[in-house]
DNA sequence: ATGAAAGCGCTAACAA
DNA sequence: TTGTTAGCGCTTTCAT
C-alpha cells in the first residue's frame, strides 16, 4: 500500500512559491487583476502550482464564498430520450458557464423530490432547474426557504421563472394530423381516436388532453370521456390498458395519441404481441421524439420539444437573475414518420 | 424583495437546544452512541433542528472529514439508451449508500474527459466509476495522484479494478445470428456481412471485431479488411459510410453488426430514405439494446449489457475498497428480434 | 455526559 | 505590491 500523499493545498504552493497563501490565492484564481499583484509573481505561482500539482479543492472554495459552483437538475428519468436530451443540454451550458452539472432523477416520485432537492441544496448548489417534477410546487417552497434561485423547465409552476414548451400547440398539431389521416374503420367501435398515458395532475398532460379534446370535438363534432386514458407514465402500466381496450374494441383504435415515451415503450411491449398487420387501420402519434420511435414497423408522428432551446433559454434567465414567475413557451416541432432529427451531437456521439 | 435569511447553522441549533455545538453535531449525525449523550439531549436536540429548519451543511461536512459523500460518474453520452441505464443504475446504487451521484458526459473527448475527472476530484468525489473513456489510463493516472478509489465499468482499464460485459462473447452471438440467418443473396458482391462502427483504439470494440472475425471466418471460410469499418461513434459519419457502402455494394450487404447504438442512430438516418423492400435481403445486428430499436420497420437483432449488474458489481468492489485491477464480465443477452425488455422500472417510469 | 478549541482549505477584508 | 488575520460550518480530540 503506497503512502498516502496529501493533496497539496494553497500554503504547499505558498511556500514553494515563497509567497503568502493570499497572494497565491489571487494569482490563481484571476482575482489578482484586481488586487494589484506584479505579473511576474504570478507567473512565479501558476509554475510552481503547476510544479507540484496543486489543484485547488472546491469544496472549501465553495464554503468560503458560499457558492459552490454547481447546479442541480431534477428530472424523472434517465432512460427516456427527451431527458436525456435535455441531460445533454444542461451539461453543455453548465459546462460553458464554468459550472459542474449535477443530474439527478427522482422517478416521479414526491417524496424522493424533495428528498432530492433538499440533498443538493446541502450541498449548496448554486441553481436548480426542475423538470418533470410530480409536485413542483413543494420544491419551489424548498428552495424559496434555502433562498436558493430556480428555474422549471419543461412543466410550469409558480413563484419562479419557467420555460416550458408549448404543450397546447404541439399536442393541437399532433392531434390534428392524427384525427385529419386516420383510416375510415369498417368497426365502428375502433373509429374514434384515443389518448393514452401521463397523469392529468401533470399540467403538460392536462394541456395536451384539453388540446386533444377540442380537435377531436371540432373535427369529428364529439368526444366521449372514456378517450382519454391518463393513466400515468409506467410503462407496464400504459401495456395493460392499452390491452385492455383494444379487446374492448377488438382491435387498435383508427387513432392514437401516446403521451410520452415512456408511455410508448409500453404500448411497444403491447404491440409486439400483434400480427404486422394490426397497425394497417391505426395511425399513431407520441409526445416526445425517439429517434428510434421514428423508424418503427408502423410509421409514427412525433412531437419532438426542442430541449436546447428550452435550457438556454432558462440558464439565460437565471444568469439575468430572474426571479419572478415568468412564463415563456417554445414551440415544439411536429416531426414526421420515418424523419430521423439531426441534433447537434450527431457528429460526435 | 424578502430579505435573505441566512441558513441555519449548526451553531443556531445549539443556541436554541440550549448545548454546545459539538454535542448538536453528534447529536445530529448520529455519531453520539459512540460519545455517551443522553438520549434526552439528542431528542431535545433533533427537536430543535426540526423547529427551525436546519439541514446540514454538506460542503462544510466535507471538508472537515474529506469525504463528500459524492460519487462520480463519466460517461460519452447521455442520448444513448446503454448510457442512460448506466446512470439509472448508478443513481440507485448510490443513493442506496446514502452518497450523492454526479454523472458527467464527456462526449468521447480525451481533454473533456480528463477535464472533467480534474473537476470532479476537485469536489473531492469519494470513488469514480468510469465508462466508455477514450483514455481511460489517463484517467486512472490523474486518479492514483489524487488518491481517488475508482473504478472501469463497461470498459477495462489497468490500475483499477474493471467490470466489464463480455464483450467477445457477446459479439460471437451476435455476429453468429446476423451469419446464419443472413438471406442468401444474388448479387455476390451483397453476400458478405460488415461490421460498423465504434473505433479500434476502444478495447471493447476491438474484442466485438475479433469475435466477429472469428465467426465470419469460422462459418465462412474467410474475412476481408474492407469488411470492418470502425469509422466511430458519431452518427453522422456512420450514415456516410454506410451510403458509401450500399453505393459500392449495389444494396445492403445481406448482413449488418452495426457496433453501439449511436452508429445506429446514424445508420437510421440513412435506412430512411431507403424503399420498406430495401432490408429485405439483410438480416441487422446492433450491440447494445433500445427498446424502440427492437422494434423497427426491419428486425435487429440486440445485445443487452445488464447495466444493473454491472453498475452493483462495481460498487460491490468499491465497498469493499478493492484497489487492485481485477477484471469482471458480466454476460451480456442477446434480445431476439421485437422483443422489448421489461427493465426494473416498467412500473415506474 | 458535555463543552472548548482547533482546524479542514480557501478567500476577503484590512494592514503594511 | 504583498502579507496577516479571521472565518465559512462542521467534526473531533481532549478536557472537564
Amino acid at each position: 500500500m503506497p503512502t498516502r500523499k496529501p493533496k497539496p493545498t494553497i500554503s504547499d504552493v505558498a511556500a514553494a512559491a515563497g509567497a503568502s497563501p493570499s497572494t497565491v490565492s489571487a494569482a490563481l484564481n484571476g482575482s489578482w487583476k484586481r488586487r494589484r499583484i506584479s505579473e511576474e509573481t504570478v507567473t512565479r505561482i501558476q509554475a510552481a502550482a503547476a510544479q507540484i500539482g496543486y489543484t485547488a479543492n472546491l469544496q472549501a472554495r465553495g464554503l468560503r464564498k458560499s457558492r459552490s459552483g454547481l447546479v442541480g437538475m431534477i428530472l424523472p428519468v434517465h432512460e427516456n430520450r427527451f431527458f436525456a436530451s435535455m441531460s445533454q443540454s444542461f451539461e453543455a451550458c453548465a459546462r460553458e458557464r464554468g459550472l459542474c452539472p449535477v443530474i439527478a432523477s427522482t422517478l416521479r416520485d414526491p417524496k424522493e423530490e424533495i428528498r432530492t432537492v433538499e440533498t443538493l441544496i446541502a450541498y449548496a448548489i448554486d441553481s436548480l432547474f426542475i423538470a418533470g417534477a410530480a409536485d413542483p410546487d413543494a420544491l419551489s417552497d424548498i428552495c424559496k426557504a434555502a433562498n436558493v434561485q430556480h428555474i422549471y423547465v419543461d412543466l410550469p409552476g409558480k413563484d419562479a421563472p419557467s420555460v416550458v414548451s408549448h404543450n397546447y400547440h404541439g399536442a393541437e398539431q399532433l392531434s390534428r394530423v392524427i384525427v385529419d389521416t386516420m383510416p375510415t374503420q369498417s368497426n365502428p367501435a375502433r373509429a374514434k381516436p384515443y389518448f393514452v398515458g401521463g397523469l392529468t395532475t401533470n399540467i403538460a398532460t392536462s394541456l395536451r388532453i384539453d388540446a386533444f379534446r377540442t380537435v377531436v370535438t371540432d373535427r369529428l363534432g364529439q368526444i366521449s370521456p372514456e378517450q382519454v386514458i391518463a393513466c400515468g407514465y409506467a410503462p407496464g402500466q400504459t401495456a395493460r390498458e392499452l390491452a385492455a381496450l383494444c379487446d374492448r374494441l377488438g382491435g387498435l383504435p383508427a387513432g392514437l395519441f401516446v403521451n410520452s415515451l415512456t408511455a410508448f415503450e409500453g404500448a411497444l411491449s403491447y404491440f409486439v404481441d400483434l400480427p404486422p398487420d394490426a397497425f394497417e387501420q391505426s395511425v399513431i402519434g407520441c409526445y416526445d421524439y425517439d429517434p428510434f420511435g421514428a423508424f418503427l414497423q408502423f410509421p409514427v408522428h412525433m412531437v419532438r420539444q426542442n430541449s436546447d432551446r428550452l435550457i438556454q433559454t432558462a440558464f439565460e434567465l437565471i444568469d439575468a437573475g430572474t426571479t419572478d414567475p415568468v412564463l415563456i413557451e417554445i414551440e415544439p416541432d411536429l416531426i414526421p414518420p420515418r424523419t430521423i432529427y439531426k441534433g447537434r451531437f450527431s457528429e460526435i456521439g
